[in-house]
DNA sequence: TCGGTATTGGAATGATCGTTCCTGTATGTT
DNA sequence: AACATACAGGAACGATCATTCCAATACCGA
């Protein structure tokens, strides 16, 4: 049995970048060759057709994401795992990356009504990260760290919204800066 | 000279819809043609191909948007005008009209990386909107009916940026309830 | 009534795309 | 050395799609 001359992590890491910048529909399986660097029969035997593809592209960006949740994991302050929060998702990125928005996002809106399972797929990974938003503020508010008035599901669907919204308005190439002063504004909500 | 049978105003108001449920890709002539109730010829013949149809469809999209926007330059206090605001954008409409999310930011969104005109379409109109946020609470600021510290620039990217992310909420199907409450949180900005 | 034009429906075209299949060649394992 | 399997490239297929074209019909204006 020969094994495989490429890296299987690294080809799935590359198309998710190619997946992340066009989408689904607007990526051409050749073009996911040439990204991957290998040919179609060891494309469709390694990771089956173009949807399945897509739908480990999916994993792999949810894992990513999954990743960037860690401050609010931490037992910070709030207000403190919301910043480095957003810190990770926008600005540990090269620019180029950021203008991409998010991966989850655009699947959920570039559907084109058929396949509504693939937005299904990425809603349930927002959902992870919402979870994630909501813990951190339980766990504040046990401790003393935030105020018993908030709902925590409450704010954490508000931190999701917002993230939803700064991620379009990075596709659209705002400024870093806008960016920040954006997040800065949100974050009064903890005052 | 016989005249046109169908009425081009509703023609094109049925086509948004679609276009709104379905995106540009998303949607075939097909469709098209059975929405708007009339056959191929009369279709090209009137509005063009399908891309040229699609922005006379952003373009309609743009007034209703423009429309929404009428309690911002009322001269209301701030806080009322955009709870007004969304009140139009999403309470004002069929639940099922709320969960298409934003025709323009799909359009963003929903790229395949060809065609980035259409986005930038869609991104001016937007922009648009977010002027109408800013003009508003640059004129409460001069009638002292909004602090002197905060930036009215600033402030109108917030709501634009939170009113993408409620539209994408909207389109994974959020409730009523959570819409108003994630709402209610970003006013308190205000206080 | 007559001519022009809109309407209707469908056929034909050309292009793109995903997928399968096939023929080699190269290479690692037994 | 021999076999199994990965790699490489391309041909072929079927499906979908936007667009153009063509014929036949219906209807309004002069």
């Amino acid at each position: 049995m020969r094994p495989l001359t490429f890296n299987k992590q690294k080809a799935l890491a590359d198309v998710t970048q190619l997946f992340w910048r066009q989408g689904y529909e607007g990526t051409s399986v050749q073009q996911i060759l040439s990204c991957m660097g290998l040919n179609r029969s060891s494309l469709y035997s390694a990771f089956g057709d173009k949807r399945a593809l897509f739908v480990q592209a999916l994993d792999h960006f949810g894992t990513l994401a999954g990743v960037a949740c860690t401050p609010l994991r931490q037992l910070l302050d709030p207000k403190e795992a919301v910043r480095q929060f957003y810190n990770l998702v926008f600005f540990a990125l090269p620019a180029e990356q950021r203008m991409n928005g998010c991966l989850l996002v655009n699947t959920i809106l570039g559907q084109s009504g058929l396949d509504e399972e693939l937005a299904t797929i990425a809603a349930s990974k927002l959902a992870e990260v919402e979870q994630a938003f909501e813990r951190c503020f339980e766990a504040a508010q046990e401790r003393g760290a935030l105020k018993q008035a908030v709902d925590p599901h409450g704010l954490a669907a508000y931190f999701m919204t917002l993230t939803k919204g700064l991620r379009v308005a990075a596709r659209e190439g705002r400024s870093e800066a806008s960016l920040r002063q954006m997040i800065a504004i949100s974050l009064t909500v903890f005052d």
